[in-house]
DNA sequence: AGCACGCCGACT
DNA sequence: GTCGGCGTGCTC
C-alpha cells in the first residue's frame, strides 16, 4: 500500500503536522502535487500537499482515509520548493501550510468562497425571522447583518462580529439563511506594448562590474553580490547584461522592484529588452491573473519575471539569477502578512537549493547588506559615476536660523528664492514632506489638551479640504472642536505642517503656479498615482507636493529643485534606524533633482542641521555615513550585531494583556540561563492603542538568531500551557524594520 | 480552521 | 422531557 504523506492547506497550528492518506489505484498521486483529502470527522474535502510518498506508516490503518482527487494533473511543487516551504517555517516560526500557500497560487477555478443570504425559497421566513430576533443572541446580530438581503462571505461575518459558525449554521439550520459558492474569476493579463530598443555601450565602470558579475555567474560557490551604484550610474543595464548571459545558457531570471507602479520606467526597460520572454506581476493583480503568469512561468513560456516580493516564488526550476532593486527598501519584507518573510533571505535560500545567483543592488545599500559584503559575506562592486549627469547642488538650510530672523513660515528665504526662481525659468520643483494632512496636531493653548483619538492613542490631524480632524490609524473622523472639551477656553491652535498645508502656502506665495498634491489623501481612487505622475510629467503643473511616495526611483527630466521641507521628521521616531531612514530618504528624494543635463538644486530643510545622516546625504556621502552609523550601532549593540526579537501582543482587554505579557515576562526571567538574553518590557508600543485594541510587548535582543528564536518560541509555548491566549493576539517579529 | 459531540439552561 | 445555545476536543 502507498501512503501519501499530506500537509493540510489550513494555516492553523493545531493541524500544522503531516497527515496520511491512502493512494487509491486509479489515481496518479505525484510529490508536489496539490490534492483533495476528507478531512476532520465529517469528511469535509479540504486541499493538501503531497509532501511525500511512503509504503509504511506507524498511523493505524482503520484510520486512513483514502485521497478524494488531484487538483492538478501535475506538481505544483517541486521538491526543491518543499524544502524552501519547511525552511520557511523554521525561519519565519509560521505553518506549513501558510507557506504553501505562499509559494503556490490559489488555484483559481476551484476558489469558491462560501457565502450566505437569506433563503427567498422559504415561506415562512419572516416569522423565523422575528422569533430569532427576539431574544439578544448570537443569531440575531448576525441576521441583523443580512436583513437587508446582502450576500456575505461567511468568513467576513465571522471576523466582523467575532462568532464563529455555529450561529450562522444554526440560522441555515432553520431556513432563514442559506449558503451559497461565489466563484472568483481570473481576469486577462496584459502584454506590454514596449518598443524594443538596442543596447547601449557601456562605460568603463559598467563593463568591469558587469565582468566581476559574469565570474559569479559561472562560480559554483556563490555569494550574493551587492552593487552599490550611485543614482543613474547605469545599475539596470548591468542588470539586463547579466540576465542575457543567464537567459543563453538556457536558464530563467526574476527581477524584484519594489514597486510596479512606482518602477514603471525600469520594467519598460527590460520589456524593451526581453520583450515576450518577460511576465510583469505586480500587488494589484487578481489571484486569476497571479496564477496565469505563473503557469506561464512554470511551462517555460516565459524566462524573465519582474514583480514585487511575491515574485521571488515564481516557479522557475532552471534558475539562473535573481535581481533584487533597491535592496534596502522595507517594501522586501512582508510585516503583516504571514509568513513574514524577507524576500532578500527567501533569494539567498533560492541560490543555495538552486546554485542561482543573487544580485542586490542600491545607491544607499541597507546597512545589514553593507555590512555583510565588509565582512566578505557579499560580494561587492561600486558605481561611483553617474552615466550622463552631474551631482545637484545640496544645501542644508538651518530652520532654527529661520526663528532666529523671525521667519515662522514653513518656508525659508532660501527655497522660497529658489521656487520664485524655478517658476520663472519654467522648470519643475518637488517639495517633499514625509506627512500629510494640515496640522499635525491640534491642542488647547491655555491647558495644553492634544485633541486624540479615544478608538486609538493618537493625537488627530486636521485635515483643512474636509474641515476636520481625522485620525491617521483608525480613520474616524470628527468635526473641528469650537472650545476645549477640556477646559472650554477658546483658544484652540493647530500645530506642525503636512502636505495638504504647504500646498496652500505654494499657492498663498505663488498664486500664478500649477500645483499637484501626492499623498494617501489625493491617491484613494485606483490609477490616481498613475494620472498624478503623468500629469506632472507632462509639465501640466510646476510643482509637485507630496509623501515618501514621491520619493522613490522616478525620473521626471525637467525638475531642477527638490525642497526637503522637514528632514528631521523621520530622524526623531526614536528607532534604531531612524539614521538609516533619513540617510536613505534624503538622498533618494535628492536624487529626484536634474537627473537629465540641467543642474539640479536640493534645499533641505531641517532642524539639526549637524546631524550625520542628514550632512551625509547632502554629501552624497554613503561610505562616511556607513562608518559612522556601524560604529553607533557597534556601540549600542543594535543590529546587524544583534537581534532584536520583538513580541507584540494585542487585545481589547487592558488588564489581561498587561497580566499576561507580565507571565511571559516571569518564564522568559526563569529560563534566561547566562543572561544570553537582554530583555525590554513588558512596555506599551509607541502607538498604545489603535481602534480600542491594546498594544503591548516584549523584545529581546541576543546575537544568535536561532537561539533568540528558540528561546522566545519556548517561552510562548510555556505561557500558552499555563493561560488562555484566546483572546489576545501575538505578534512576532525579527528585526522589525517599522515602530509598532 | 471547521466540524460533531455533549453538556446544560429554558421552555412545551 | 427535549430543544437549541455554546464550550470542547479532534482531525491521517
Amino acid at each position: 500500500m502507498k501512503y501519501a504523506v499530506v500537509i493540510i492547506s489550513i494555516g492553523h497550528k493545531n493541524i500544522d503536522h503531516i497527515f496520511h492518506y491512502a493512494i487509491p489505484e486509479n489515481l496518479a498521486v505525484e510529490t508536489g502535487m496539490r490534492v483533495i483529502v476528507p478531512f476532520g470527522r465529517g469528511n469535509r474535502p479540504t486541499e493538501g500537499y503531497v509532501i511525500g510518498i511512503t509504503d509504511n506508516t506507524d498511523v493505524d490503518a482503520s484510520t486512513i482515509k483514502n485521497i478524494s482527487s488531484i487538483c492538478e494533473e501535475y506538481s505544483v511543487i517541486s521538491p526543491r520548493r518543499i524544502e524552501l516551504a519547511v525552511w520557511m517555517k523554521e525561519k519565519y516560526y509560521t505553518t506549513f501550510g501558510s507557506c504553501f500557500r505562499c509559494i503556490v497560487p490559489k488555484k483559481v477555478n476551484e476558489k469558491n468562497f462560501a457565502c450566505v443570504r437569506l433563503n427567498s425559497q422559504n415561506e415562512n421566513i419572516n416569522e423565523e425571522i422575528v422569533k430569532v430576533l427576539k431574544k439578544d443572541t448570537r443569531q440575531k446580530r448576525v441576521l441583523e447583518v443580512l436583513l437587508n438581503g446582502d450576500e456575505i462571505p461567511v468568513s467576513h461575518i465571522k471576523t466582523l462580529l467575532d462568532v464563529d459558525d455555529s450561529p450562522i449554521n444554526a440560522l441555515i439550520k432553520k431556513g432563514i439563511l442559506i449558503k451559497t459558492y461565489v466563484q472568483e474569476y481570473r481576469g486577462n493579463f496584459n502584454s506590454a506594448l514596449v518598443e524594443r530598443s538596442k543596447p547601449p555601450v557601456l562605460t568603463e565602470e559598467q563593463a568591469a562590474a558587469l565582468y566581476k558579475l559574469y565570474s559569479v555567474i559561472d562560480s559554483k560557490d556563490k555569494k550574493p553580490l551587492l552593487i552599490h551604484g550611485v543614482t543613474g550610474s547605469g545599475k539596470t543595464e548591468v542588470y539586463i547584461r547579466a540576465i542575457e548571459k543567464v537567459l543563453s545558457q538556457g536558464k530563467e531570471a526574476i527581477v524584484l522592484v519594489p514597486e510596479i507602479s512606482l518602477t514603471q520606467q525600469t520594467v519598460e526597460r527590460f520589456v524593451a529588452r526581453f520583450g515576450s520572454k518577460v511576465a510583469v506581476t505586480h500587488s494589484r493583480l487578481s489571484d486569476g491573473e497571479r496564477y496565469d503568469q505563473w503557469t506561464r512561468a512554470r511551462r517555460k513560456e516565459i524566462s524573465v519575471m519582474i514583480g514585487p516580493r511575491s515574485a521571488v516564488f515564481t516557479p522557475f526550476e532552471n534558475l539562473g539569477i535573481i535581481i533584487i532593486d533597491e535592496e534596502h527598501e522595507s517594501t522586501y519584507r512582508s510585516d503583516i502578512q504571514s509568513p513574514k518573510y524577507d524576500a532578500r533571505e527567501i533569494a539567498e535560500k533560492l541560490s543555495e537549493l538552486y546554485g542561482c545567483a543573487v544580485v542586490l543592488g542600491s545607491a544607499t545599500p541597507s546597512l545589514s547588506s553593507y555590512y555583510k559584503a565588509q565582512k566578505g559575506e557579499y560580494e561587492l562592486i561600486e558605481l561611483k559615476h553617474r552615466v550622463n549627469n552631474s551631482f545637484p547642488l545640496i544645501h542644508i538650510v538651518d530652520m532654527r536660523k529661520e526663528i532666529a530672523k523671525r521667519n515662522f513660515s514653513v518656508f525659508s528665504a532660501e527655497l522660497k528664492n529658489a521656487i520664485g526662481k524655478n517658476l520663472e525659468n519654467k522648470r519643475q520643483t518637488i517639495l517633499f514632506l514625509n506627512r500629510r494632512g494640515y496640522s499635525t496636531f491640534v491642542s488647547c493653548r491655555k491647558c495644553g489638551y492634544v485633541m486624540t483619538c479615544d478608538n486609538c492613542n493618537v493625537s488627530y490631524t486636521y485635515h483643512k479640504g474636509i474641515n476636520r480632524l481625522s485620525c491617521h490609524y483608525c480613520g474616524k473622523s470628527i468635526k473641528v472642536p469650537r472650545i476645549c472639551p477640556k477646559c472650554g477656553s477658546e483658544y484652540i491652535k493647530y500645530f506642525g505642517a503636512g502636505t495638504e498645508k504647504i500646498e496652500q502656502e505654494v499657492l498663498r506665495l505663488f498664486p500664478q503656479a500649477k500645483v499637484l498634491r501626492m499623498d494617501m489623501d489625493t491617491t484613494r481612487r485606483k490609477n490616481s498615482h498613475q494620472t498624478i505622475l503623468e500629469d506632472f510629467r507632462k509639465g501640466k503643473a510646476d510643482i509637485l507636493i507630496g509623501t515618501q511616495m514621491i520619493a522613490k526611483g522616478l525620473d521626471f527630466p525637467n525638475v531642477t529643485l527638490v525642497g526637503v521641507m522637514a528632514a528631521d521628521l523621520s530622524l526623531n521616531v526614536g528607532d534604531y534606524r531612524s539614521g538609516e531612514n533619513t540617510f536613505q530618504l534624503v538622498s533618494q528624494v535628492s536624487g529626484r533633482a536634474g537627473r537629465a543635463d540641467s543642474e539640479g538644486t536640493v534645499y533641505i530643510q531641517t532642524y539639526s542641521p549637524d546631524n550625520y545622516s542628514i550632512r551625509y546625504a547632502a554629501q552624497g556621502d554613503y561610505k562616511g555615513f556607513y562608518n559612522e552609523e556601524i560604529a553607533f550601532r557597534k556601540n549600542m549593540n543594535y543590529p546587524p550585531f544583534t537581534n532584536i526579537f520583538l513580541v507584540m501582543m494585542t487585545g481589547e482587554n487592558e488588564y489581561i494583556l498587561r497580566q499576561t505579557l507580565s507571565q511571559l515576562a516571569e518564564i522568559m526571567r526563569r529560563y534566561n540561563k547566562n543572561n544570553m538574553f537582554t530583555r525590554l518590557g513588558p512596555t506599551p508600543a509607541v502607538i498604545s492603542k489603535i481602534n480600542n485594541v491594546y498594544r503591548w510587548q516584549i523584545s529581546v535582543k541576543c546575537e544568535n538568531e536561532d537561539k533568540i528564536r528558540n528561546y522566545v518560541l519556548f517561552c510562548l509555548d510555556k505561557l500558552s500551557k499555563q493561560t488562555d491566549l484566546d483572546k489576545i493576539n501575538v505578534g512576532l517579529y525579527l528585526n522589525p524594520s517599522y515602530i509598532f
